[in-house]
DNA sequence: CTGCACCTCGTACATTTGTTCACTAGAACA
DNA sequence: TGTTCTAGTGAACAAATGTACGAGGTGCAG
């Protein structure tokens, strides 16, 4: 990609952003300081072919660039630094989080506020925020939420020649065994943890 | 809001999420069943009165509705589930974590794997993401990453009389001293935890 | 040198699109 | 009863917008 074709993307980007919808091809000569709008044509058209954008054709400010996508493609992860390298550079990126595709692909899942220690050795603490996907079963021994007798926990789910139980992660609680008289639910499995650093921090 | 606005702006967002760009008013017109423009040039008019959604007056396919912002919510926190209530009934949402938009304004942030076990009793264990923000100082007590001699560590900065330490939390783990000695270099501060439940799940 | 891809200009044209005006009609309300 | 809000039609207009054509320029690989 030329130097060019890259800013009139990054100006798409950019107007896009700010004002929720593509520019006008007009719009774009003016941003990237050319007079003519067959400039911008020809540019377009040079980066759908190279599948960089879609246009649809003749409908005004119907642009949808594949950075657009790119941009999703999340927070950079960064793992074992070398010494004296600085952090950010390129050959320290693991790889993205695409915690936006993420989000959108989880439909119906939800977070659960954890509230007891129950769970503590596996690192879930109070306060913290449970990501559960729904699901109506659950394999031994994964973590999931479940209602017991109306009440709602975050345990690991066992089955064994026993029954059923739900595993605290914290020796100064009991195992708890689900019995027939009960009402059991699964409400989904746990999935993903979230903790700010902060209280300030939280979003309610 | 009336029967008839609601529709179109369900239409809107329908049309916004499949094609990436609004309707103009003639393929809203079409959508709802009406042959005039006008008629749905009055509705919007009545819409963007109450609010619902904003146009740049004479700009084509210019709309931007509140829903689309309130779509971006994000995912729905529940807690405090009272007996026998459907977990995901409305009054048990007791807010939303706006994911998107907190990963939009993190802008320069990024996340680093946790290695080993020197923060485990503050619940951040080793395969942890920690997102970290960059910045040159820290306040006491804070949670962050620092660069000392080369290595990179995720620490509690602390700073008295004696010094500036860097504080694990566990008792297997020693503070670490700074001295002049050292190059030592704040790379930010620890702002959120994420944690996925199985290996498979990680996107790396 | 000769294509070839890229960038640029200016003009012109056909559509798309937002907007306005005039008129009708039902429902809710004082 | 009249008024107001909502919804609808049809026609017409002006502006915005995508597109096509012709012309010129640059730089680079063959």
């Amino acid at each position: 990609m030329t130097d060019k074709q890259e800013r009139l993307l990054n100006f798409i980007l950019d107007f896009h952003k700010e004002h929720g919808y593509s520019p006008s091809i007009r719009e774009m000569a003016q941003g990237m300081g050319v007079s003519s709008p067959s400039t911008i044509k020809a540019m377009l058209d040079r980066l759908e072919a190279k599948g960089m954008l879609t246009k649809s054709s003749g409908i005004a400010r119907s642009l949808t660039t594949v950075m657009q996508e790119d941009e999703d493609k999340g927070i950079p992860v960064i793992g074992r630094i070398v010494a004296g390298t600085p952090v950010m550079a390129e050959e320290n990126i693991e790889g993205y989080i695409p915690v936006k595709e993420f989000l959108r692909n989880s439909n119906g899942g939800f977070f659960l506020i954890v509230d007891g220690y129950s769970m503590q050795d596996k690192g879930i603490l109070p306060g913290d925020y449970v990501f559960i996907q729904p699901c109506k079963e659950i394999s031994n021994g994964q973590i999931g939420a479940f209602r017991l007798n109306g009440e709602v926990t975050l345990k690991t789910f066992k089955r064994s020649d026993e029954g059923i139980f739900l595993l605290p992660a914290n020796n100064d609680f009991e195992p708890i065994p689900v019995t027939e008289d009960d009402t059991f639910e699964v409400i989904g499995r746990y999935v993903m943890l979230l903790r700010f650093r902060e209280q300030g921090y939280h979003f309610l």
